[in-house]
DNA sequence: TTTTTGGTTCTGTGATTAGAGAACCAAAAA
DNA sequence: TTTTTGGTTCTCTAATCACAGAACCAAAAA
């Protein structure tokens, strides 16, 4: 029995332009510490048109092989970047950008600047107190620190509003 | 004649609890995308109790190689991090950490995650109009990216007049 | 039962990185 | 002039990374 397909090409319809946009957004999230074949399923995601795609479809389009797609595939998912959705009668898997998930993403990404923050309050407390300008400054770059990442959340709820949710 | 010494110990004196705390902060920095030996100086400059250090002082203190340690300190020189004075009749450079420098860093950081906004908006012209919904919820969230870096330097702003300058 | 599908996991490797050590160098001191 | 100081730069290596390829596997289909 001849096999049905040695090499199966599911790419989908992508344009040059797209896939150089890919890259360009790729690269802005290698920048923010995803890894390269991550960053550029994430984008992939953001810019095809069809917005829920398949393993293979990934994999191929994005010319990685297996293990790489499926790495890169559950790294985005441990870290919320995607999500997949099923559908009745297929076995494969949708993965799709999940966009309303970013704000929740976004507003924590403050939360973790918030942290170094923290950090810094052990520091102070522990300083000698032979530097008090030093320590003044320090001082004043944590009230700022900690002003800022007070307020963001303000400000989230704040844009909430005007846009009436 | 015999040598001075062959292996000059300029070691500044640091608590056990302190060189934690320079682990600590350093691993934070390193989360950050700063390299392992330049996230500890950058750290110890903070932490320990003499805020002007030495080449050497760094070098031992934290026992890295002369090239390890000059790397690490013209990264901190380059990005702005830690900055250097002199003493007359001294050749040594004393380095500092830039305390009140941070704050336009800080700012600049908020700046860099802007530019992820317009490449969205790039994305966003060229997507398909066969999607209303993801690209709606892809317009939303630039909506509230644009909204949260537009008000932030609003922030700082407040902040400063609070804190009367 | 065997085959196919939709992946996961293991192994191997080329490329990159972080840092040590030594050679090197210019300015200052002796 | 020679030596010392305060570094910089070059070379080498160990460790890590990112990925390919292949083996593997469980559930579904045939």
């Amino acid at each position: 029995m001849i096999s049905k397909m040695l090499c199966s090409d599911d790419s989908i319809a992508i344009t040059r332009d797209q896939l150089m946009l890919v890259e360009k957004l790729g690269v802005l999230y290698e920048h923010s510490g995803m890894q390269p074949a991550a960053a550029r399923v994430a984008s992939l995601l953001v810019i095809a048109d069809q917005t829920e795609l398949t393993f293979d479809q990934i994999r191929a389009t994005m010319r990685l092989s297996k293990s790489a797609t499926s790495n890169a595939i559950n790294t985005l998912l441990n870290t919320k970047r995607i999500i997949y959705i099923t559908k009745p009668g297929d076995r494969k898997r949708y993965f799709t950008s999940d966009v309303r998930e970013w704000k929740a993403g976004f507003l924590d990404k403050f939360g973790e600047m918030m942290h170094i923050v923290e950090v810094y309050n052990e520091v102070l407390k522990q300083r000698t107190k032979e530097t008090p300008e030093f320590n003044k400054d320090l001082e004043e770059m944590i009230s700022l620190m900690s002003f800022i990442f007070d307020e963001i959340p303000k400000l989230f709820k704040k844009w909430d509003n005007q846009n009436q949710i």
